[in-house]
RNA sequence: UGGGGGGUCGCCAAGUGGUAAGGCAGCGGGUUUUGAUCCCGCCAUUCGAGGGUUCGAAUCCUUCCCCCCCAACCA
């Protein structure tokens, strides 16, 4: 027997430049990329793309990779976001080389500037927020140079160290580079290198006036730790001439070792149903939407944690989504299906009644209530077995009867029998209502003689049941959660109304379960497959003795499309 | 009316002149004490459209169409 040569895997376009840079020798065989988000929020699944991308192609080519805070906004990052990102990160399974702040480098990035100063290419403008954007053109006209495009090195260096000195007003003069204010790139057109904001920074205080604009500080400590590959989305396309041209302007090799990092775009990530700008997860939040950040709706990586998404499955939605340049939305049911699938295999089994219907056995005494041994899970015996108390009160789901059994049913209903798993044979004999006509309680009678769920004269019995027992049973407060909107695509709304429209208005459930004694000592981060029904995982509210399981994911559910189909 | 990208199955995505991988979803069937899992099978005569080159084109040329990004002292 021979084993078949495994195929080769295809390259993706970052792991062909890549892989070709490494035969060509460009950086002496080196890989190095780095992360470098901006801590003015939460990340989200989508930085979980980059995150992978990042840290997993300096890993298969024996790379390392940097964390870097992109911190040069003062006045909208700060602090509180630094340690969720590195939480993120490292919960994803990823270790950065190191630890860096963009405004580690202020003081280099300043240095650089005053050589590009005196080398004529930056000059200190004095034109108004409005006048640049006038100067600035659009994209039919070309821009006007700035009247003070042209002052002297010497002038420029003097201008440049006042406004560091906070000589002038905020939002009084930048500094420019002086490119090109004709080009049809409008990031061409004589960028803002530096503006005055007198901001408290979250790292360097008051040490500063003065901030690099970002164009400028990303190449530049891209450059500064070495990166080979500065691996961003698309929207920076056409930044990459900038990013290339400020790292050029060190001419004689003072600044930057070479070769230079090169900047490669690819499609960022979207999903279907849900959003994924700041702004609006933002809005979601504030507008008590979700309840925070790390609500389990949330496309937040601290969403997903608190729903029970592993970081196993996450990476492997990264990888199943693949890295390409056109635009993408990824379907929601593949990154569930990544779930159920590392689920599937490692979470134990466990029953839990979501919707409680009493089941009373009339052939039962209160003394014959027995226990039976079930495995934690069916594929991992090393896990163990659990024993579950079996007595003649019990809860069953409402689901899984039917008064009027409709086709092809074979849950409960009038007359039928069922398997109680790994317990016994039932069959409902009577119906209990209440006033209103609903059915409150199913008599049913046991087979004793199928004591572990096998009927002993070989009858076949289709429907296996989860249950639970009524006088053994834990409550628990179980969260179902549904997709935040309902269209794929929330912001496809008809013109005029906005995409609150979309938000599903039933996206959370919460229901008091009933589940199996055994999950009493489940702690947050736990998970389960609550058999029949989904894979569930113990929430930061559950307390012992006042369980709280969120809905990571619920089963397939073939009998759902059977009867939808009619 | 400028510049930069992109268009291969419902959603991702291989393919780089030799006759359309794979995954998700969907559909059919088998196994099953979870209607789960697992297993098997089906699912693009066609690659945005039209012309052309070639024995041969998703791949080359050409014209056209459509989508995304860019006019923050944001990143």
């Amino acid at each position: 027997m021979t084993i078949p040569a495994p195929e080769p895997k295809s390259l993706h376009f970052i792991e062909e430049i890549m892989e070709g840079d490494l035969a060509s020798q460009k950086h002496a065989g080196r890989i190095m990329t780095r992360f470098p988000p901006e801590p003015n929020g939460y990340l989200h699944i989508g930085h979980a793309k980059s995150i992978c991308i990042n840290f997993g192609l300096a890993q298969k080519y024996g790379g390392r990779t940097n964390l870097r805070f992109d911190d040069t906004n003062p006045v909208k990052e700060d602090v509180e976001y630094v340690d969720s990102i590195r939480e993120d990160v490292k919960w994803l399974g990823f270790d950065w080389a190191g630890e860096y702040y963009a405004s580690d480098y202020f003081q280099f990035l300043y240095d650089y500037a005053e050589y590009l100063i005196a080398q004529g290419k930056a000059y200190v403008c004095d034109l108004s927020d409005e006048q640049i954007k006038e100067y600035r053109g659009n994209f039919y006209t070309p821009g006007k140079n700035s009247p003070f495009r042209d002052r002297s090195p010497e002038e420029n260096l003097d201008l440049f160290r006042r406004m560091k000195a906070g000589e002038f007003a905020d939002g009084s003069r930048t500094l420019r580079a002086k490119i090109d204010m004709q080009s049809p790139n409008m990031n061409l057109r004589d960028p803002l290198m530096y503006r005055i904001r007198r901001a408290h920074h979250h790292r360097t205080g008051d040490a500063w006036l003065i901030y690099p604009m970002y164009d400028y500080a990303h190449g530049v400590s891209d450059a500064i730790e070495t990166i080979t590959h500065s691996i961003c989305t698309l929207e920076f396309e056409d930044h990459r001439p900038l990013y290339d041209w400020f790292l050029e302007q060190d001419v004689e090799g003072k600044f930057f070792q070479r070769p230079l990092p090169r900047q490669i775009e690819f499609a960022r990530l979207n999903l279907t149903h849900t959003v994924m700008s700041k702004r609006r997860l933002l809005q979601l939040v504030q507008e008590g939407q979700v309840r925070g950040w790390d609500d389990p709706r949330m496309p937040t990586i601290c969403g997903l944690r608190r729903r029970g998404y592993t970081p196993e499955a996450v990476r492997a939605f990264a990888e199943h989504v693949g890295v390409a340049k056109r635009d993408m939305v990824a379907d929601v049911e593949l990154l569930e299906h990544c779930i159920r699938t590392d689920l599937e295999q490692h979470a134990p089994r466990a029953m839990a009644v979501l919707r409680p219907l009493k089941v009373v056995i009339t052939n039962m005494a209160d003394h014959e209530g027995f226990e039976v041994e079930l495995p934690r899970h069916p594929e991992l015996p090393e896990l163990g077995s659990r024993r579950l108390p079996f007595a003649n009160e019990l809860w069953i789901d409402q689901d899984d009867f039917r008064e009027e059994a409709p086709k092809k049913w074979f849950r409960l209903a009038p007359g039928a029998e069922v398997r109680l798993r790994g317990a016994a044979l039932i069959t409902c004999r009577e119906i209990v209502k209440d006033g209103n006509g609903n059915v409150v309680e199913l008599r049913c009678t046991w087979d004793p003689a199928s004591k572990g769920g096998d009927a002993p004269d070989g009858r076949k019995v289709k429907g296996t049941l989860h249950w639970v027992s009524a006088r053994h049973a834990l409550d628990a407060e179980v969260r179902l959660y549904e997709q935040l909107f309902l269209q794929a695509d929330p912001m496809d709304v008809p013109e005029g109304q906005d995409w609150h429209q979309g938000i599903n208005p039933t996206s959370l459930e919460i229901l008091t379960a009933k589940v199996e004694p055994g999950l009493a000592t489940a702690v947050p981060g736990d998970r389960f497959q609550f058999e029949r029904t989904g894979y569930f995982a113990v929430d930061l509210d559950s307390r012992p003795g006042a369980l709280v399981f969120n809905r990571t994911v619920g089963l397939k559910d073939s009998w759902a499309k059977i009867e939808a189909k009619g």
